[in-house]
DNA sequence: ATGTAACGAGACACCGTGACTTGTAAAGCC
DNA sequence: GGCTTTACAAGTCACGGTGTCTCGTTACAT
């Protein structure tokens, strides 16, 4: 995620990067994007804000996108899976219902809209955002094959659907992102196939 | 869509606007997306590229996403609802693959998710926006409800998860937008109800 | 103690913004 | 025809963010 080389080898010559810089700018972007919008925000405002020189925060993210990146890395990481409890949709819609209520989130979806925004003209930015979005899919694909192998159309589309139209709804906030999303997420699906 | 008053009561007095003017802004607008990406287009290029003073840009369009807007209710006003032929499922294909083939052409998926992060901050260019999708949304709704009237989840849902099939992909380019998803969709339509 | 690299702070040239000014062009009104 | 009004192309200006650079300082390893 970090330019150099991360953590690798244990590089052990010279002042160690500082945690705490870190920190502050994850946290000041974060906070700046809930106040601001993303797009609003810029390196300069985070560095002031974080009471870091803006070199500290250039030398680690080549861009705003980065920096955001990282910031939704850890939050994303505490969204994984549920331990199969035996009832496949059950998890599924613990599943669901955890990643609606996180994407509805402040700042999460502006940020990620902001990013896939960016990603337009910056390749590697591009690259880093959709190995995250890439897990996303992965992890609701792996949640459906739980629940069946059957489907009407491949799982991929039917991935699509379900996070297209928690997206759709995040974009123009016609509708609800949370579990009464779920809940017609679900009687789909269960048209949809998902016989085992 | 333009500031001062448009077109209203045919005000007479003094130069008339430009029409080649506007033209050539929206024009070099496009191209300069193509060319450059949504984010990378300034007003000042606009102008320069147009062959325009930027006073010209400003007078009649606030801001860089409004012009944008403009120009894609240019593009988007040549895709209606076919007339019904009797068969309502086909006019449903006939509409997503026209609507999917637009959305798939440059720059059109790009600049609408540029304005859409535009947006987050600007709450009249959030309002147009608004509108514009709206109209995309209750189009494909009609032609929806000429399928049938018994869908297993509300038909705002339905629409959705078909428009958010498509944005998804738009977003992040893992799979095609065109006749191949009209198919899976039209699959899944399928099996969601559609009685009549 | 010495070497190395990250740190906070700030300077710099560059570019786009949005408001402004200038002189000119195109229309309706008298 | 002259007068008024508004749009036009072109150019200016102060402002703010970018990304690079240079300072002097600080933290850790040897």
């Amino acid at each position: 995620m970090t330019s150099p080389d991360p953590e690798a080898a244990g590089r052990a010559v010279g002042r160690p990067r500082s945690d705490s810089a870190r920190r502050a700018i994850l946290d000041a972007a974060t906070s700046l994007a809930i106040r601001d919008g993303y797009a609003a925000v810029t390196i300069k405002g985070i560095a002031e804000t974080a009471g870091v020189g803006r070199q500290t925060v250039y030398r680690w993210w080549p861009t705003r996108g980065a920096v955001f990146l990282e910031a939704l890395g850890e939050v994303g990481a505490g969204l994984g899976l549920p331990e199969p409890t035996g009832d496949p949709w059950a998890d599924l819609r613990d599943f669901l219902d955890r990643s609606f209520a996180l994407a509805a989130k402040p700042p999460v979806a502006g940020v990620l809209l902001g990013v896939t925004a960016d990603s337009v003209a910056d390749a590697d930015l591009d690259r880093t955002r959709r190995a995250y979005i890439a897990t996303r899919r992965a992890l609701l694909r792996t949640a459906l094959e739980r629940c069946g192998s059957d489907w009407v159309v491949s799982l991929d589309t039917v991935v699509d659907m379900v996070y297209g139209a928690m997206w759709y709804r995040l974009m123009n906030e016609h509708g609800p992102v949370g579990p009464e999303l779920t809940a017609e997420v679900l009687i789909v699906l269960d048209s949809l196939g998902g016989r085992r």
